[in-house]
DNA sequence: ACACAAGCTGCAACCGATTGCAGACTCAAC
DNA sequence: GTTGAGTCTGCAATCGGTTGCAGCTTGTGT
């Protein structure tokens, strides 16, 4: 059907090679010729197919991408960012969800493995030991996951829980809540951790409330047990969990933020949306899928472009705090 | 670096052409032999490259996806449902997102149609007689948009508008106001239709008050003109709209339900948490994306499977109406 | 014992590109 | 008029599979 590089040599009476040097090693062909090829290959819209190409270079001009669930705001927007990247390189993107199901990452790593010539995995589930066997054989960048020797692009989340608690202690809080998301997330851990210090350092107590799911409903299941701790502000996990926790506060009457002040993380569409609007936050998602890509062609083309194993908090990507409506001064006691 | 179909071969000590057979015309070859041939796939590891059997089969095993924008939750779900279907299948998906550009829309299934067997269009904001040029040389399936001609998966607007309005009449609405989409919207056209003959039908009156971005600025800035038509509910385009429309009339001292009732279409996750939480229409999004799928793969099966061109009302999928807190009784005047 | 059909398997060509190598041509210098 | 260098172009092999065709086994009928 499409036209094949015979065809466009046919017609500008070369050879395929010519053809092919043309378009690729355009100095290796003389001017005159190239502007018959030129022409050909304009006249028949021709492109060169890719498949054919991998072959011969072993390199597809694809990379696969892995998430969680698509449907989760937060991964759609790394997936835009990474997807806008890829077209910039003119590279395509090959996107398969997991649905949350961690057994499924390195089936699926596996079966795209083939196809691409790397893979960005997103917030990967599986462990630590999974993960360094896919890659094994499988060029892999990680992103919202560290692992030791992996390459990976990470939010420096000690420095955005930091922005938090000072923002909180500043209006007057001194008892800050922590709903963790879950208890394996890479994320929860080293938020978990900067809260700690953050607040020890700028002279405030930590209320850690325990694991609950990245979700809404987590975030209502969790409201009850915070307000219990007799905080008067709450760090959640995410956003979603954060508007969960507002809308449980509502239904008890609990006031946001007269009585408590909330704030999340991720700065998702929806937390602008929110009543009160959300205090968050802000990872810059987007930007998290370009450096990925990024990261992963650079590493193609240079195998040991591969960044020394990192601890996670230098080099990483910055949280901007967005203050909205959710926090206020610490009610008077 | 990957076991090829040679390896394969050697170790079961018979000739690449057998092993292919074995693979995928079992019936072909001798058990024994098979078992071999098993043994040694499994043994390496061994996947076919697709790439190389694309080459002489024409067929990729792969589909492509063009979506107006990732980061909606709406595009994100059916997404979600395509993707899972395509995997079912053993079909890869390539994703790309026009970032709402209309005039990217033909470039983006132009350039991966090289690459895969078919296409599937989201949405298209493009015009009938662009969608049909591309339809010319590659197999293509609309989803949420009906051309003359081509095959596609739709939504019965008119019968979702048409709960919609029934619940709103029960309730004692007789005045509608009704905030519409880009005109250039397929389902706008259809959803303002389907909410015409509603109301017309039930004895009751709509006033139209034009037409609105897509989003919740857009519900934002439509919210006064809403309350100027004097209407006791509103119908907006879809959820989005709905929910700005919620935030505008809650910082105008408006109260849902109790002065407006508020109904949105699609029920993506964002509405189960609005405040009012948000009655709607429920769009099966994922369904949409698994039909378009078996239809793609149909079609390419069948050259002829295409489906006569329709008006969009019978054989699509119907829109479920979710009743939350956002709707009420009207006001006694 | 012989012919013939049926059932398997291998050879070789092919898909659409890329690339090392060698041949053809041009032109300048001797 | 040769020779040599330098440009450009084409031949042919290659990538990893698939498939038409021919050949080899085997088994059956007579």
């Amino acid at each position: 059907m499409a036209a094949t590089i015979r065809d466009v040599a046919r017609l500008a009476g070369v050879s395929p090679s010519t053809v092919s040097r043309a378009l690729s090693l355009p100095g290796m062909v003389n001017a005159a010729t190239r502007a018959r090829v030129a022409a050909a290959v304009e006249q028949l819209g021709y492109e060169p197919n890719r498949a054919a190409r991998g072959l011969i270079t072993g390199r597809t001009g694809t990379i696969g991408l892995v998430v969680p669930d698509l449907a989760n705001p937060f991964f759609a927007s790394v997936t835009k960012g990474i997807q806008a990247r890829a077209r910039h390189h003119d590279v395509a993107v090959f996107v398969a969800d997991t649905d949350e199901d961690p057994g499924a990452e390195a089936g699926l790593v596996r079966a795209l493995s083939k196809q691409v010539d790397g893979v960005v995995l997103c917030s990967p589930r599986a462990s630590d030991e999974e993960l360094a066997a896919i890659a094994q054989d499988t060029t892999v960048v990680l992103v919202n996951r560290s692992v030791e020797g992996m390459p990976g692009i990470n939010y420096d989340n000690e420095d955005g829980m930091r922005q938090a608690v000072a923002h909180l202690v500043a209006l007057g809080h001194r008892r800050i809540a922590w709903v963790g998301g879950p208890a394996s997330s890479w994320s929860t851990q080293h938020r978990g951790l900067g809260l700690r210090n953050a607040v020890e350092s700028l002279g405030a107590e930590l209320a850690p409330v325990g694991n609950f799911a990245p979700t809404y409903e987590g975030g209502r299941a969790a409201a009850d047990q915070v307000v219990a701790t007799g905080a008067s502000a709450v760090v959640a996990y995410n956003d979603l969990v954060a508007i969960g926790l507002l809308a449980r506060l509502h239904s008890r009457g609990i006031s946001v933020p007269a009585e408590l002040s909330v704030v999340g993380v991720d700065d998702i569409a929806m937390s602008r949306m929110a009543r009160p609007a959300l205090t968050t936050v802000r990872l810059p998602k987007q930007e998290a899928g370009r450096l990925a890509v990024e990261l992963l062609l650079a590493m193609l083309d240079d195998p040991d472009h591969g960044q020394p194993a990192r601890s996670g908090t230098h080099g990483d990507l910055h949280g901007e705090l967005i203050v909205r409506d959710s926090t206020g001064p610490a009610p008077q006691k």
